[in-house]
DNA sequence: AGGTAAAGTCTACATCGTAGACATGCCAAG
DNA sequence: CTTGGCATGTCTACGATGTAGACTTTACCT
């Protein structure tokens, strides 16, 4: 063997650039987990110093979030679109399918921003916020409004997406078994219910059920909204 | 100084337990953050030695997991209630409360289970679960539509969660300004509602808008569920 | 060809989780 | 009271991690 043994994907000739970096981040989180993602694994992984990695991120911290960002701009939001509510169920699923494409991403979009006051957000993030606010803004609500109705929105989609991964079992053959397995480790005395549902609990659809509780989340908030633009109190 | 420099909070004499250990834990979490809980800080914090922890805890994820379930073990539920909508409501601000109280948790109680299968979860994780199906299984539902309306009303309820930590801000005095001043970092060609909304930003009523979410999403599964019930295709 | 700034590397250090051997304390059985 | 034995706590040590700071190499513009 002249230079390679057994996993050394990268040509030791290519300049590299953020968007390298961060993609191959994301590629090492996607194939394996966020703990895997080391600087020194992910300097090995592009055939160079951990050091250098230091000129594209600021450190360890910052290179997750640009993880994170790199997944969030796979989104669009289509802003003049009137029908407001296709529209945010469209982008609600695509989200979801970006969550069930990148699971190990999903804390990183979750828990990041606690950690970052709004303003100091990457742009990345933030832009579906505003996309959000503008499709509701120009579709007739009030700007606090909108900010309303975002904010219901985005927290039963990120609710949903988050339920939807706990649940999601990887094995697709022995799903239910292992289910099963596990449930049966719960006392019966204290956990009857769930331990029931065990059959339930295996055939999960999780568009129809992200589908059904956003409906009813948006369209009772609309009448909710327009009733009290109607008539408020001075 | 005899024994004492600045912060040894313990007597060297008491036996430890599980208890105790995770009790510092939560302190300590909840003084500083989750990267301050170290096995040594720990240990340094309880007066004894690091790895006494290890007679309590299998290693430190396990030590987190303890954490969450304490934090947990602090709701409880009425799971004979007959009106399920008020003790769903209950119960949604009892865990918003606690969120407040223990913001720096929050991370844990969401993305740990990420990471084991339902059936593995520490119990104290899963009772909750148990009994919102208990509740409402009681009110009337099937078993099954009982897990689907658990799904939204969790699914919701830990979305809005994240949702207010995440705009929640610590120094409620420099509040607007340090809000303005992040915002104002933002270019304003392409973020323009984001900017103007920043006064309603700061005037955020958590409690109210879970209120309102809540009852929304609730009452419309409850129409939905009771017509799907009524006559269904065969 | 030369010079300058960027890109990449090397070395070193503090800190982390934790394995494994050891010391110490406590309680029950003789 | 003595003597086990087991649970509790400690010590030492190792490999891995993030990253600071000085250095070398490379690429490009004049």
């Amino acid at each position: 063997m002249t230079s390679a043994s057994t996993s050394r994907p990268a040509q030791p000739k290519t300049r590299l650039s953020r968007d390298i970096v961060l993609a191959k981040a994301l590629e090492l989180v996607d194939a394996e987990s966020l703990e895997a993602l080391t600087m020194r694994r992910l300097g090995q992984e592009l055939g160079r110093d951990p050091m250098s990695l230091y000129r594209y991120a600021e450190n360890r911290a910052a290179l997750l979030d640009g993880v994170a960002e790199l997944v969030l701009e796979e989104l669009s939001i289509q802003a003049d679109d009137p029908d407001w509510k296709a529209q945010l169920s469209l982008f609600a699923h695509d989200l979801r399918r970006l969550a069930l494409q990148h699971p190990n991403v999903v804390p990183l979009l979750v828990t990041r921003p606690l950690s970052t006051p709004l303003g100091m957000r990457p742009l990345g993030t933030l832009r579906p916020l505003e996309q959000i606010l503008s499709l509701l803004v120009g579709a007739g609500f009030g700007p606090a409004e909108a900010l309303h109705v975002y904010r219901a929105y985005y927290g039963y989609l990120y609710g949903h997406i988050l339920n939807e991964l706990q649940e999601y079992v990887v094995d697709p053959e022995e799903n239910e078994v292992l289910l099963r397995l596990g449930l049966h480790r719960l006392p019966a005395k204290e956990f009857p219910r769930l331990r029931a549902l065990a059959p339930a609990l295996a055939e999960y659809d999780g568009a129809a059920e992200l589908d059904q509780g956003l409906g009813i989340l948006l369209s009772g908030l609309e009448t909710q909204l327009s009733r009290q633009a109607a008539g408020p109190a001075a």
